[in-house]
DNA sequence: TAATATAGTTGACGTCGTCAACTGATTCTA
DNA sequence: TAGAATCAGTTGACGACGTCAACTATATTA
């Protein structure tokens, strides 16, 4: 084993703590926690997404999606809707509020990465993004731990 | 900005979501869950802590950081002493239990690391670890989100 | 068409972290 | 040095959250 690996293993961890506050305060949120905000993402990276889709990538029960589901929906960022090809299945569609709830919290982390890393060059950027590439690859080869 | 900053925030995001699965099934992990192992780890990289210092860490309030050294206490992987000098604050001491816990918790996840990386080159593994200091860093100098 | 499988929902439940109020120890200050 | 202020930690009440098992309703299969 190489021996880099325990660090990297702290890095990672220490980067996932940070990255996972369970709040995102501010104005910009709306009410959204963080595990409700990963969940109308994912719906609005592709639309028309089952509850159970959006659960397993989430990695929640299929009730628990539909918990997450029914917060977004009270608080009127999705709409659930039948599937027309199968009665069973709900299609999430994000509402106009969704969309722009998305974008303005898509803003904010993105100006917090944009500040983490606005004194390198974009050299270093390109590498850190393979970098990143890299690791997300090992994750998807693996699933949760 | 950089274009490819957004890119970079999903990456990471999608890398957080999987290092932040709320339980740490299996044999090795006992009965903890990753908030609790985050402290009982803490606890034992800087022995003699106090419960606000881990709570800071962990960015927890202070009520929450007492309900989590109760439960490692609780489950026998702490004990809290009073310190020498000030009778007010708590040093975390951590048991053999418990050091053996997070030994293996941590060896289960350097496994999945190892897992991730095992077929990149040296130098690759070098530049991973590079970048994730630079992201490290970055998250350090701002605080949480 | 009856049996089975699948998507989603619901009630009960235990876990979790926060808030505000509290105790007790320490430090400051007049 | 006594009283006030500060600080570490604790506790009860609370609401948010995700899971489990049982359930409904739709779709598929034999």
């Amino acid at each position: 084993m190489n021996k880099q690996i325990p660090d990297i293993l702290n890095l990672i961890q220490e980067l996932t703590w940070h990255f996972s506050s369970r709040e995102l305060d501010g104005a910009c949120c709306g009410d959204l926690s963080l595990v409700e905000y990963m969940a109308l993402n994912k719906a609005w990276e592709s639309d028309e997404l089952s509850i159970q889709e959006i659960g397993n990538f989430l990695n929640f029960t299929k009730s628990g999606a539909t918990r997450i589901i029914d917060r977004l929906e009270n608080k009127e960022y999705i709409i659930r809707k039948r599937s027309l090809v199968d009665g069973r299945v709900c299609c999430i569609a994000v509402t106009d509020k969704g969309r722009e709830t998305v974008a303005k919290i898509k803003e904010k982390y993105i100006a917090y990465v944009n500040e983490m890393l606005k004194e390198y060059e974009p050299e270093v950027i390109d590498n850190v993004k393979s970098v990143l590439e890299i690791l997300v690859h090992g994750v998807h080869k693996q699933g949760f731990i």
